[in-house]
DNA sequence: CAGTATCCTGTCCGATACTG
DNA sequence: CAGTATCGGACAGGATACTG
């Protein structure tokens, strides 16, 4: 992507998408989670066509969330296994899959996380890991952090902020940057 | 998107992004907690063309995602909320942000979460609701649900697997399948 | 099997102009 | 202010053929 646009650019979720907000790559992805490491293991499973894997495959290696290494000297073939950056992004995908199945599934779960030992169903929850509180809105908000430039200032709060009581969910305040 | 290829229909990733996987909708959803409601908002936020804007915001709208309504008639000007999924979205969102942040903030955090009394930064973590365990890969895995179709159990292994113990995080088995 | 090369179509998206 | 209408370019993405 290539948007010279007003988007904030310290902004880490536009970093990330980035990275991943392609329509192919977080599908790549999944199926790299999933135990897939070989171009025809991706292609078969997603049905993309071979250029766009590619494509897509190299924009991943470039970001170091997919390694390429040879597998095999001739014909010199190359597995793609995720990065240790890759590999973090398994809670990103299993909190997609469970907003995915709490709100898109109303035929029932088709995929669901579990208990590797006992198989029984587990739910996602975010907390916070100092105080392990669940991380939830107002309790928890974003706020500019130590690197903000002025543009961030301006559209983040700064902690404490001014307006020290959230307002309620479901009261729009016309100005933002008071309710993330 | 209209994409009839081998996707896993039943995927809760797959039925997620259909709904968020274009460009701007992330982009435009992080907004929407921010406090933006209004058209103009968004797009002076965003720096989107406003035709794009309408196709995405009707798009959220069509997909439950985002409410449309009016705050005046004569003339008629609507604003934008977020809905319960919509809601929903807000740990994706933080979870995305806490991965960007973590590998693509070099410089240090410009934008991040933290306790809204104390000012304390929080750190995301996924836990298991009921164990109230971390929820991680290979004591978490995913399996075919319930309402699993032929198809998606062939690519997710039933619980109890077959293989009973994980393999080892590094250890690229050529099969799939066995690693998320 | 693991890609690369070409060609083509759709549409995402930006820019601009216009309207009540 | 909150959009709609239209135009055009760039490129994502599919289909196919080809190669070691």
């Amino acid at each position: 992507m290539h948007h010279n646009s007003p988007l904030n650019p310290q902004c880490p979720i536009g970093r990330s998408l980035e990275r991943v907000g392609e329509w192919w790559t977080i599908h790549i992805l999944r199926e790299a989670f999933l135990g897939a490491t070989r171009f025809d293991q991706f292609q078969k499973n997603l049905g993309i066509a071979p250029n766009m894997l590619t494509r897509r495959l190299n924009a991943l290696v470039a970001d170091g969330l997919l390694e390429k290494r040879p597998y095999s000297t001739r014909p010199l073939r190359h597995e793609y296994v995720l990065t240790a950056a890759g590999l973090d992004f398994r809670p990103v995908l299993w909190t997609i899959m469970a907003w995915g199945n709490k709100h898109f599934s109303p035929e029932g779960l088709a995929i669901q996380l579990v208990d590797s030992a006992t198989g029984t169903p587990a739910e996602p929850q975010l907390i916070d890991r100092h105080s392990g509180r669940p991380l939830t809105w107002p309790a928890f908000r974003t706020v500019a952090g130590p690197a903000a430039d002025a543009r961030t200032k301006s559209r983040y709060p700064v902690w404490p902020a001014t307006t020290p009581q959230p307002t309620s969910p479901t009261a729009g305040s016309a100005d933002a940057a008071d309710a993330a």
